[in-house]
DNA sequence: ATGTCTTTTCCTGTTT
DNA sequence: CAAACAGGAAAAGACA
């Protein structure tokens, strides 16, 4: 089991990896362009000096190369301030660059624009920069390899008897698989009075209710709270996993490519990795699916009937299109 | 700090 | 019967 974690995390920070980075404006990136393995890097423990007491900093927990101009603005005054610079030297007028910019620098450039700070600058950037190739690389590497164990993993949590006959039995059933290995993963002890329609308490408020896991998560991963990254929409989320095969696992299909038809295959194990993406490990289908029909009326998704787990995209979505996927992947 | 937007949660009823 | 589908309602959480 051991292996269904660890696979599974790999996995799960893929996916953070890949939205953490998205920009909304963009309609899709491409893995390669857009690691970050962000999550990794906090469990790790960023070399980063904390910032006691006060408010977390906006740049803090994120990749730099994803930094947003502003983002790098106060990464460049928390530096600043850090080593006791005269800010009176910077030319705060040429700092406005973006993270992939600032990353982009050599380190004479850096020197130039800030004087002896830039060497500080240059060596804290790399110190937050891991290499991007060889963190993707290394995850599709391990994917790959692994990509039996994981599909086994997903299914058979207990790694005991039964080895349902291999992947993508088209039935049109959902599964549960994932929800035992789930509870290995996120353990809910802490919380051992939340049973989802527990009868003992009666009628329960209507609407959504206080996500009872959420400190729980944070205590376990050893970090702060941290903002969920943006961009990261769910029919985004089912969009890549539908054009990355890398990514599918047997998860989804296209049923018709052309008309972006497509099909959940194990439509529990695709709401379990939403939820490992929201940090929420209280995701099930029935839930995801209730999103994706608020699909409909913005016409991202269009209505398929009479076939159950099947959905098509709408002329509101974009970047699951044979060309565009193609510009996206070179 | 207020409003908007996208979910998330829950629920009741219907369909497959 | 179980699993999906349909949507209404309400609230959470992120973001502007």
């Amino acid at each position: 089991m051991a292996a269904a974690c660890q696979i599974s995390n790999v996995f799960s920070n893929y996916f953070s990896a890949m939205y953490s980075a998205e920009d909304p404006a963009l309609t899709s990136a491409p893995p390669a362009a857009a690691f970050g393995a962000e999550d990794a890097e906090l469990t790790l423990g960023s070399p980063q000096v904390s910032l006691e007491g006060t408010e977390k900093a906006s740049w803090s927990g994120e990749e730099p190369q994803f930094w947003s101009k502003a983002q790098v603005l106060d990464w460049i005054s928390y530096q600043v301030e850090k080593h006791k610079y005269d800010a009176s030297a910077i030319d705060f007028s040429r700092c406005n660059m973006d993270g992939a910019t600032l990353c982009g620098c050599a380190l004479e450039e850096l020197r130039l624009v800030f004087g002896p700070l830039g060497d500080q600058l240059h060596a804290q950037l790399r110190d937050l920069t891991s290499s991007p190739s060889d963190e993707l690389s290394w995850i599709i590497e391990l994917l790959e390899k692994d990509g039996i164990a994981f599909q086994e993993a997903l299914e058979n949590p207990f790694g005991t008897g039964t080895p349902q006959s291999s992947h993508s039995s088209d039935s049109g059933g959902s599964d549960v698989d994932l929800d035992l290995a789930d509870s290995k993963l996120f353990p809910r002890d802490g919380f051992p009075n939340y049973k989802k329609g527990d009868p003992k308490h009666g009628k329960r408020k209507r609407g959504r209710p206080r996500k009872l896991s959420k400190e729980y998560w944070e205590r376990l991963e050893g970090k702060k709270s941290k903002h969920a990254p943006r961009g990261t929409h769910l029919w985004e989320f089912i969009r890549d996993i539908l054009i990355y095969p890398e990514l599918n696992q047997g998860l989804m299909k296209w049923e018709n490519r052309h008309e972006g038809v497509f099909k959940f295959l194990r439509s529990e194990a695709v709401a379990q990795l939403w939820g490992q993406k929201k940090k929420n490990n209280n995701m099930t289908y029935e839930k995801l699916s209730r999103a994706m029909r608020y699909y409909y009326k913005r016409e991202i998704l269009e209505r398929v009937d009479g076939r159950r787990l099947v959905y098509k995209f709408g002329k509101n979505s974009s970047g699951w299109k044979e060309d565009e996927v193609v510009q996206t992947r070179n």
